[in-house]
DNA sequence: TAACTTATTAAAAAC
DNA sequence: GTTTTTCCATAAGTTA
């Protein structure tokens, strides 16, 4: 795609943003200075934190749940469920008591969150500061990145070639490899920050190399950024936008165009946020809740999310219409993963005690078999190939976390840990570094567990004093090896780097 | 098989 | 520093 040239009217609004943006400099200046005799008052060094404005605050502080009719949502009435909804997300779960008697006037900014439509990134934005060095810096990484992206024909010749995954992971912009020294890696004091309020269920890096920026996001529906390097004077780089009315299951980034960022939300939605256009775009408006969302590495033209009791479908960026959905499970579908040497082969993990390995020109097919089911006592909460696609993780909650080997992953072993992580704490995940070696797993003691592969037990934990939360949601960073994001139930995020 | 009930737990806010 | 509130998720067990 080339670059647009922008229109008269474009130009102007541009020239006129970056005006507003100098006045709010200029008025940022007295609030700098309070800011200073502030931190005379409190030498103690403070960690950045998202702030809020005082206008918005109150706006989104409660989550509301709002009731939706069909003829509020812009759906025709339907003889099949006009009778009440039993979907998962709707009537059931939304009627829960209110408590807050204020918040029973519906506020804009959650109305537009539930809009079947776009929002604009301007309505959605609840920070103070303005998002405008954000929007530059995204922008900035994606026109370099899509530099890269006419190399993208050397692809193919690439896959074959086993012996150089670096050069691979760089061209065709998968995970880059490496091995770490886990004592090298350490927690620094700026780089932990409280990007969002509330419980983290996501957290990614935007996959660049331009620029360390953290997304996460939340269970009240807000997407955070966190520009890791900012600048002092451009504040604590840190971004907040609410796009969606209730938690958000997935955040799925396209590195060749990083002006482009899926999100799906509970409530059934998922949105493309694109910073081109400055708008939060919604690209599919299901009934049924999104509890989890992915890309297949080699097309990003496919968008793969798992919905209500098991349903598996897949969106087409193409057409704008998602495929029918595929029953593959009997509850809801927690992870969906893909093995990055060969894209067909995808695992899910399902609240109904399997993790499954799947062949995607199978699927759908005369029902849907799976290559392979593994279960586990209880509900599986996450199933990942390694790098290499040559093990896969499970964790679950039955305490264990599974490492699979072997041609048709028949070598199991199950590594007991503990992953009763209760009602406050986003459920684990053990997730893969950047080789075969680590499993990295959140501890209820405010750890980080590193379960090797060899080993085949936890043979590390990350602590640190700076670490005032359990780190229970992880990224590993797709091209710097060795960092780390963890974020916790509080809204923090600590980046763990090698030293 | 669906519908209802209960146990689980940490961190922030309030005192 | 200690106590209270948050809270309204999730999964598993029990009942009808």
């Amino acid at each position: 795609m080339a670059p647009q040239k922008l229109t008269e009217y474009e130009r102007l609004r541009l020239e006129n943003i970056k005006r507003n943006d100098q006045i709010l400099a200029a008025l940022k200046i007295h609030s700098k200075l309070s800011q200073l005799s502030e931190s005379t008052k409190r030498p103690r060094t403070q960690t950045k934190s998202y702030k809020v404005s005082p206008e918005k605050k109150h706006r989104t502080e409660t989550p509301i749940v709002l009731r939706r009719s069909l003829r509020t949502r812009g759906v025709a009435p339907d003889s099949s469920t006009a009778g009440g909804l039993k979907d998962d997300f709707d009537e059931t779960q939304s009627s829960i008591s209110r408590k807050n008697p204020n918040s029973d006037s519906e506020s804009p900014l959650t109305k537009r969150a539930y809009e079947r439509g776009p929002i604009s990134m301007r309505d959605a934005y609840r920070t103070d500061a303005s998002d405008r060095k954000l929007i530059e810096a995204i922008l900035d990484c994606s026109r370099k990145s899509r530099l890269s992206e006419s190399n993208n024909e050397l692809d193919d010749t690439i896959k074959g070639m086993e012996g150089n995954e670096l050069l691979g992971s760089l061209k065709v912009g998968r995970k880059v490899w490496g091995s770490i020294d886990v004592d090298a890696l350490k927690l620094e004091q700026n780089n932990i920050a409280r990007v969002v309020p509330g419980r983290i269920l996501n957290v990614r890096f935007l996959p660049t190399t331009d620029a360390r920026i953290a997304v996460v996001g939340n269970k009240f529906g807000d997407v955070g950024f966190w520009n890791v390097d900012a600048d002092a004077e451009d504040g604590d780089g840190i971004y907040l936008y609410h796009p969606h009315p209730a938690p958000i299951s997935g955040i799925a980034c396209n590195p060749f165009s990083l002006s482009k960022m899926f999100t799906s939300c509970y409530n059934g939605f998922i949105r493309l946020m694109d910073t081109e256009r400055e708008l939060f775009e919604l690209v599919y408006a299901g009934d049924h809740a999104v509890f989890s969302l992915s890309q297949s590495p080699n097309d990003m033209n496919s968008l793969y999310f798992g919905e209500g009791n098991g349903q598996l479908r897949v969106w087409d960026a193409r057409t704008g219409k998602s495929s029918s959905s595929w029953g593959l499970h009997q509850k809801r579908i927690n992870t969906i993963d893909f093995k990055p040497q060969n894209t067909n082969i995808m695992t899910t993990s399902s609240t109904d005690g399997t993790a499954c390995i799947w062949d995607l020109r199978k699927v759908g097919v005369n029902g849907s078999t799976a290559l392979k089911t593994i279960r586990h006592e209880r509900a599986v909460h996450s199933a990942y190939f390694s790098p290499s696609g040559r093990f896969l993780a499970t964790t679950s909650a039955d305490d264990m976390v599974g490492l699979f080997s072997g041609d048709t992953y028949q070598n199991m072993t199950m590594v007991y840990h503990n992953n009763q992580t209760g009602r406050w704490i986003s459920s684990f995940r053990g997730i893969w570094g950047w080789d075969d070696s680590y499993v990295f797993v959140g501890n209820m003691r405010r750890g980080v567990d590193i379960i090797s592969t060899t080993g085949k037990d936890v043979t590390a934990t990350l602590q640190s004093e700076h670490m005032s939360a359990i780190p229970c949601r992880f990224d590993a960073h797709p091209f710097e090896v060795g960092t780390l994001a963890s974020a916790t139930s509080g809204g923090q995020v600590y980046i763990w780097r090698p030293s």
